[in-house]
DNA sequence: ACTCTTGTTAAAAC
DNA sequence: GGTTTTAACAAGAG
């Protein structure tokens, strides 16, 4: 699912197609997708995008002499950022499509389409209905900033710091992993990948870590999330690049989908059962 | 027809 | 007030 490391690749392809053109004709199609702004189109339109930044798995869209409006988008589980030099037939992936196969923009699951001053066209697809692409103000954006936690990839990010935050909670740890008023970026797959690297079970209570094992978590997660970013992201079923392309470190996975097979650390048998509400993936055996 | 999938949040419980 | 749990959201796959 699209965490850290996939939003991060999304970021960063937009960045280099999107950063200085203008915003020529907005189209919603899913009007909750916008927040059912009305004035969402005329506000936008005009508009040149300045820069695209990211805090955990949000984007932010910043425009050139608008101080005080921003874009936020969020995939949720199954948003998709498509760029096209020009709109019409494309080569690529996405939803109800096969590798390979030729896909019509705007699809069935176009939400929204931003269409730029030079013909090229930005679509955010969304099959499921739960991203978004909302309007904010520079306060509102400040809002919903100050909710994030620190980033395990962020150079500052404390291990020490982490240790002694973890003797506070009282949940499983896979369940504060995924809290992301805690730490932001962390999701189902790397939250489960992290926990494997640093040998310690998700069902595990955080007070109940040694801090060692805190330290080597907070370590862990930041490497998983960083060789991520490295091959553009996971592709597990929805996600997909804004050309259509899958991320690769599915070839990396150690845990996630990975139940029945062996372990490459112990080689007993990985397992999958429900930790924090979600499936969970660990070694049952070198997994403490 | 029924179960399963997950990121986030609102609401309720503690 | 902080923390925790649960349900809800939506749409498709199997």
């Amino acid at each position: 699912m699209p965490e850290l490391p996939e939003v991060e690749t999304v970021r960063l392809q937009l960045l280099h197609k999107v950063a200085g053109k203008t915003i020529a004709k907005v189209e919603v199609f899913n009007k909750k997708t916008t927040g059912s702004n009305t004035k969402f189109e005329k506000l936008l339109t005009g508009k040149k995008i300045k820069s695209i930044d990211r805090i955990g798995k949000l984007l932010i869209f910043s425009f050139k002499n608008e101080p005080n409006l921003f874009l936020l988008g969020h995939l949720k589980m199954t948003g998709q950022f498509f760029f096209i030099d020009k709109r019409g037939k494309v080569k690529g992936g996405g939803h109800s499509l096969t590798a390979g196969d030729t896909k019509i923009f705007p699809g069935k699951h176009t939400r929204v389409a931003f269409g730029f001053t030079d013909g090229s066209t930005l679509y955010f697809n969304d099959m499921r209905k739960f991203g978004y692409t909302k309007l904010a103000s520079k306060a509102e954006l400040e809002a919903v900033r100050s909710k994030f936690g620190p980033e395990p990839i962020d150079i500052k990010f404390d291990g020490q710091w982490f240790a002694e935050k973890l003797k506070l909670r009282k949940r499983s740890i896979k369940a504060v992993l995924l809290d992301q008023q805690f730490v932001a970026g962390l999701g189902n797959i790397y939250v489960d990948e992290a926990l494997w690297h640093a040998k310690v079970k998700p069902s595990r209570l955080a007070n109940t870590l040694t801090k060692k094992e805190a330290k080597d978590l907070a370590v862990a997660a930041g490497r998983v999330l960083r060789e991520a970013i490295a091959v553009g992201g996971t592709t597990f079923r929805d996600f997909a690049h804004t050309d259509g392309k899958e991320g690769n470190y599915s070839d990396y996975l150690e845990v996630f989908a990975r139940n029945g097979e062996k372990c490459r650390r112990c080689k007993n048998l990985i397992e999958k059962t429900r930790v924090a509400g979600r499936g969970t993936h660990f070694c049952p055996n070198c997994q403490k």
